[in-house]
DNA sequence: GCCGTTTTCGGCCCGACTGTTTTCAGTCG
């Protein structure tokens, strides 16, 4: 079974369903079966084997019921009959901006415009006929055609790293003006999701700057196009290509404004829901009370910490407010402690001039020491990937002599010699028994055969596990972000193995990667395995790749990771022990 | 369609901005 395709297939009915004007709540909850599935990292025909479907949140009969459907058939009823009803091309004009379900509906029973390029073809040739349309007109039809150009050459997501970069020349060019209090980045990229849809930033600041600091906003220079400017809030496209959005409110609301901009979406909702259970009322400008349906005194607003205490709630690091259980946790005072930058003490994955690296054995030994790391692994590419000039057995040992004696001029730092070795598309590795045993750290990773789907490629990893000589897995799906979707694997069934053998899981920090990915790391976690988080870096220098690890880091608190599920947050003694338990006796 | 320390029925988050309007509908986040 395909959970992507099953995904898609619950979201297209929630278009589908839109478009009919079917109750809206009803939709919602096509949505958020279409978001449960997909983030599932369960075996969902286990779990409907044994009829334990609805323990999914947001999983009711109904969706149980076509799941079941799905799995047996390959296909849900109810889908069929809503593609007979709406054109199936018509869902996609809802990915254009300024176009919802009522427009969709519109522009198909007046026009007869039944996909994205049917709208395309009239927009160029007889535009007159949609702005005639009731309820349009001139600047609708431009607003229209814009995005429907937009949407071809810039949407979609963009990677942390390129929003990042974005934000921080944002928000200097805004901190500079006159009259701003405090400024944050909030949205998606405040939790460091892998993806940023837009860049959210929020400023508290007087009635009277307000327009000032958005004028500072929208005049940026790498501001290519102003969606829109209101009293409080500016959007605007940066280079061509990344929607941001600007919202000024009182300092008195700030702390509101920061947890409702930040969301997720479901967390905020989650939130709402306890403040009404309350008899409040929460918006971005503060916690109300409210007497006969009118707003009340303002009870929280200003920081964040009051909003969630008088909720009842530990306040919530951004990376978990995804509503996969971080508010029960939050009530509970149950929330983790995270892993923090702070606790890393090594990386375990990097490249040298041996192989595809950019820098010498001692470069990278000096440059993890300027990083405050205590210990590093070199691990260069192994013989099956010429193109990174991999090495062969003898050169392999060679270059582990070479790191063992700089290692020498270096006492305070322990210095594994290692490889990243491949594990080859039957699950083998690429170096024999024997050449492993002479490393102190041995990488596995899988390379080729990326598109590798169900058991043959859980199974190569699997059997990669089993090796004794292997102590941990690297970028283990093989995912490229926006590039590459990688192997679909039996995530659980990974994270057992890995856990029971002792293996820990790579949580590659690389932007690009970020492989294993929040949801992975929390079935790890949840699995017992270890996590090791690795830059993967081919340069030298602490403000090179070894910089990367944050992303890592952001990833692994995303999935809910402790400094005691993160082998590379362990004292270097704890680390040595947990290595030599994978020697074969 | 889901869900339940007020509920197995009756709720389900809330406001800004825009365009086409003349008080509001649609879209977005």
């Amino acid at each position: 079974m395909n959970k992507t395709l099953l995904a898609e297939l619950f979201g297209q009915m929630a278009d589908l369903m839109e478009i009919l004007g079917e109750d809206r709540f009803r939709v919602i909850s096509y949505r958020t079966a279409s978001r449960v599935v997909a983030e599932s990292t369960a075996d969902l025909e286990a779990l409907a084997k044994a009829g334990q479907l609805q323990t999914l949140p947001g999983i009711g009969k109904s969706t149980e019921a076509k799941i079941l459907e799905y799995i047996q058939t390959g296909q849900i009823a109810r889908h069929q009959e809503l593609l007979a009803k709406v054109p199936p091309g018509l869902a996609g004009l809802l990915r254009l901006q300024h176009l919802g379900p009522k427009t969709a509906l519109k522009l198909w029973k007046e026009l007869d415009i039944r996909s994205l390029d049917d709208l395309r073809e009239v927009l160029a040739n007889h535009p007159e006929r949609i702005e005639d349309l009731p309820g349009m007109g001139a600047k609708k039809v431009a607003l229209l055609k814009e995005s429907a150009e937009f949407t071809t050459s810039a949407s979609g997501r963009h990677r942390i790293d390129e929003a990042l970069e974005i934000a921080a020349m944002l928000e200097s060019a805004v901190k500079a003006c006159k009259g701003v209090d405090e400024l944050a980045l909030a949205g998606s990229a405040r939790r460091w999701r892998e993806t940023v849809g837009d860049i959210d930033i929020l400023v508290s600041a007087g009635q009277k700057s307000a327009a000032r600091i958005m004028e500072a906003f929208r005049s940026c220079q790498a501001v290519t196009k102003v969606l829109a400017g209101g009293q409080t809030k500016c959007s605007v496209i940066v280079n061509g290509k990344v929607q941001a959005d600007l919202r000024v409110v009182g300092k008195e609301s700030f702390g509101a404004a920061l947890q409702y901009f930040t969301g997720s979406k479901d967390h905020n909702v989650a939130l709402r829901g306890i403040a009404i259970k309350h008899g409040w009322k929460l918006n971005e400008y503060g916690l109300f009370e409210e007497k006969e349906g009118k707003q009340g005194r303002r009870i929280a607003g200003a920081d964040e910490e009051g909003i969630y205490r008088k909720l009842g709630l530990a306040w919530v690091p951004p990376e978990l407010r995804e509503n996969r259980g971080e508010i029960e946790a939050a009530a509970a005072g149950k929330l983790p402690r995270l892993l923090e930058e702070a606790d890393i003490q090594g990386d375990l994955h990097m490249h040298t001039t041996a192989t595809d690296g950019a820098g010498s054995i001692t470069d990278m030994i000096e440059s993890c020491r300027a990083m405050g790391y205590k210990y590093l692994a070199i691990t260069d590419h192994s013989r099956s990937q010429p193109q990174t000039g991999g090495l062969s057995p003898k050169a392999l040992l060679e270059h582990a002599a070479a790191v063992r004696a700089a290692a020498k001029d270096y006492p305070d730092m322990l210095v594994l010699a290692g490889t990243e070795c491949d594990i080859l598309k039957d699950g083998t590795l690429d170096y024999p028994d024997d050449v492993l045993a002479k490393l102190d750290f041995v990488l596995a990773a899988p390379h080729a055969a990326l598109n590798a789907k169900g058991p043959a490629a859980t199974e190569r990893l699997l059997r990669a596990i089993a090796n004794p000589h292997v102590h941990a897995i690297a970028h283990p799906t093989g995912r490229l972000i926006n590039e590459r979707a990688g192997m679909e694997v039996d995530i659980q069934r990974i994270c057992q193995a890995a856990a029971e053998g002792g293996v820990a899981l790579e949580v590659n920090a690389h932007p690009l990667r970020l492989d294993l990915r929040d949801v992975h790391v929390q079935a790890a976690v949840k699995a017992g395995a270890k996590l090791v988080i690795c830059t993967d870096a081919h340069t030298p220098g602490p403000a090179g790749d070894l910089a990367l690890m944050r992303y890592g880091v952001a990833t692994a608190r995303r999935g809910w990771a402790t400094p005691d599920d993160v082998i590379n947050a362990w004292p270097a003694g704890k680390l040595r022990a947990f290595l030599q338990q994978r020697r074969p006796r």
